[in-house]
DNA sequence: AATAGTTTTGCAAATGTTTTCATTTTTGTC
DNA sequence: GACAAAAATGAAAACATTTGCAAAACTATT
């Protein structure tokens, strides 16, 4: 069967092969409901035996739809944006949509040039993660009119439709939880800021939190880390074998907090006795490590579905306006935080 | 500047703007040597003020590539799959082409159904994982005539191109290792191998290995486990909870073996004081945790970029012919595996 | 069995580009 | 400054589809 020699099968080649014309074909794909019963079994017939695939790029030229979605993430190989994308994934699976991914390894001017490919491609709508992007990434998302949608961050002023959480709330929650125990002396360790809207939302609300409640956090309990379990680890060590050493720990991300708990074993402190260690974000990993991390729920698979859902909307035109969802926080107490020992007071 | 009211912005327009004809726009896009300096800077200028964006999809119509390639993966959300993606992706850009991605979530009859829809996209190549697919899909890849590469897995009889590690081998030494130490009660936590030849693989090596050196393992100590650390943790205890418990536990892979050590951990046996705990793959948190992972390295980002810089040489037509590359494991002996106490023999 | 209405099909134009071939312009040489 | 050769540009066909419009084929009604 299908005799695929080197002759190219396309629309033409079917509709010979059915004896029908090509636009009968093409209306028996695009509008069954147009053509008879037994014409489109010939057609579907002819498919069948030449083996052909329908090609998108030809239909795209008909200014229909590609069918496809950029997204742009900061990389993928982080558990973090792995289950966002993932959820994202799905969403669009179950519309039909089609991903076409790309990562900058947070180089907003690498995101700026992905977008640009992205767009030859002629996707049908651009995904985003967070609100922080390029001057110019905007005013071309902008100029192209095309559907948007800001993945992982909510926030009341954007300029493109976002859905995520409030990474200042997220912050502050964390802040609180640590003061409810009676923590005062509290270390915090975070990424880098610059460029990272979420990083940097979250240490503002933390910090606000903290003096708030009329806390200072000296120098040297804060540190830079960046996103990886073993950095966060020597981050974490570096503080702790001080002699003045904070009584519990708050992490920009669950990453860094799980460095921190392991950190922290490794100079044979224990985890919570010794110090408190409270994350942010609720990976995947975090609430099956032992001890069990203490931190901030921010739902993953849910921003993402509800992020792919909100594209779709926006593509097909059903909602066009700028939407901003925030979704829900939660804190996750679990065994890495403990109240301070009160030695006297 | 671009103003750009509802007028679409093509080539056409971007010639007008230049005073120049369509072909020498063209040209200067993909042969700049053949257009004369002062008319690039125009067409140029012509193109910054219009805003103008390629079209490939009316490039793709001229049998030009169209500079994507389709990525297959289970899923996106597992430490591994999320690395090589990684790395993937990285060569990918590099080679200047954009990845449409798509997960099947260990179905592989939606494998099929998503290489179809990447096909319809007219990706230039195939990415897969893995070398179990269904029969359709491999027939559809060989009809369609277009340059595939497995990723993942090394087998020397594969029908399609592979770059990978032999999983059997993995297996194999995984179990070596425990039997090096003395061990000789031995239990494996493996996931579901059905339509999971890596998984399969790995358990035959073991297996194999094992009963070369005269080992029977009991029924009981024989657990399948999905790749979920949670999951995992439960059915370690089930094994450890028994009277009769074995000495150590081969883990199909490090998630299973990560929930493993946590397993242990909540029964109070230590580790690997009271049970060796072997993982394979070692993926990026199993250096890290505490204690660190014993286990067989199978280099993630190294597969992935070759397996990028492969696929971009099939579809160049810089090498057209199967190809075949095993990437050396090894075997990372770190605090999860000891010798075993000798009681009295 | 003719008519009107409805359903189904086909023709041809249109989509945004690339490329071949022809034409025009430039350059170099005498 | 005329001529040939080389370089740069343009016109038009080609690519694989969709779709508006017109024609053809049915149905139902008389």
């Amino acid at each position: 069967m299908n005799i695929n020699h080197k002759v190219k099968i396309d629309i033409v080649a079917v509709a010979k092969a059915a004896g029908v014309s090509i636009s009968t074909v093409s209306r028996s794909f695009n509008h069954p409901d147009l053509v008879k019963a037994p014409t489109r079994k010939k057609i579907e017939r002819a498919v069948q035996k030449l083996g052909y695939i329908r090609n998108r790029a030809a239909q795209v030229m008909h200014g229909r739809r590609s069918g496809t979605i950029g997204l742009i993430v900061p990389t993928i190989d982080h558990a973090i944006f792995a289950e966002v994308t993932q959820a994202f994934s799905d969403a669009m699976d179950e519309a039909g949509f089609t991903i076409l991914i790309a990562s900058h390894g947070f180089d907003l001017e690498k995101e700026y040039l992905r977008l640009r490919k992205l767009l030859e491609h002629r996707v049908d709508g651009i995904a985003l993660i967070g609100l922080d992007h390029s001057e110019s990434t905007y005013q071309l998302l902008e100029q192209q009119r095309i559907p948007t949608v800001a993945i992982w961050n909510f926030d009341s002023t954007s300029k493109i439709s976002c859905i995520g959480a409030d990474n200042f709330e997220a912050g502050r929650m964390a802040a609180r939880h640590l003061l409810s125990l009676g923590h005062r002396d509290i270390g915090l360790i975070f990424p880098d800021t610059t460029e990272n809207d979420r990083a940097r939302n979250r240490l503002m609300g933390a910090r606000s939190e903290l003096s708030g409640a009329g806390i200072h956090v000296p120098e040297g309990w804060q540190i830079v880390s960046p996103y990886r379990i073993s950095m966060a680890k020597d981050a974490c060590k570096s503080m702790l074998r001080k002699a003045a050493r904070p009584t519990a720990l708050l992490c920009g991300n669950d990453i860094i907090a799980q460095g921190a708990v392991y950190g922290a074993m490794q100079l044979h402190l224990s985890v919570p006795q010794d110090v408190s260690i409270m994350g942010i974000g609720d990976f995947k990993g975090s609430s099956e490590m032992e001890p069990g991390l203490s931190t901030i729920r921010i739902p993953a698979k849910k921003i993402g579905r509800l992020a792919g859902k909100r594209i779709v909307k926006e593509v097909t035109g059903e909602s066009t306006q700028l939407s901003r969802q925030r979704c829900e926080l939660k804190l996750m107490t679990r065994s890495t935080t403990r109240a301070r020992l009160t030695i006297s007071t």
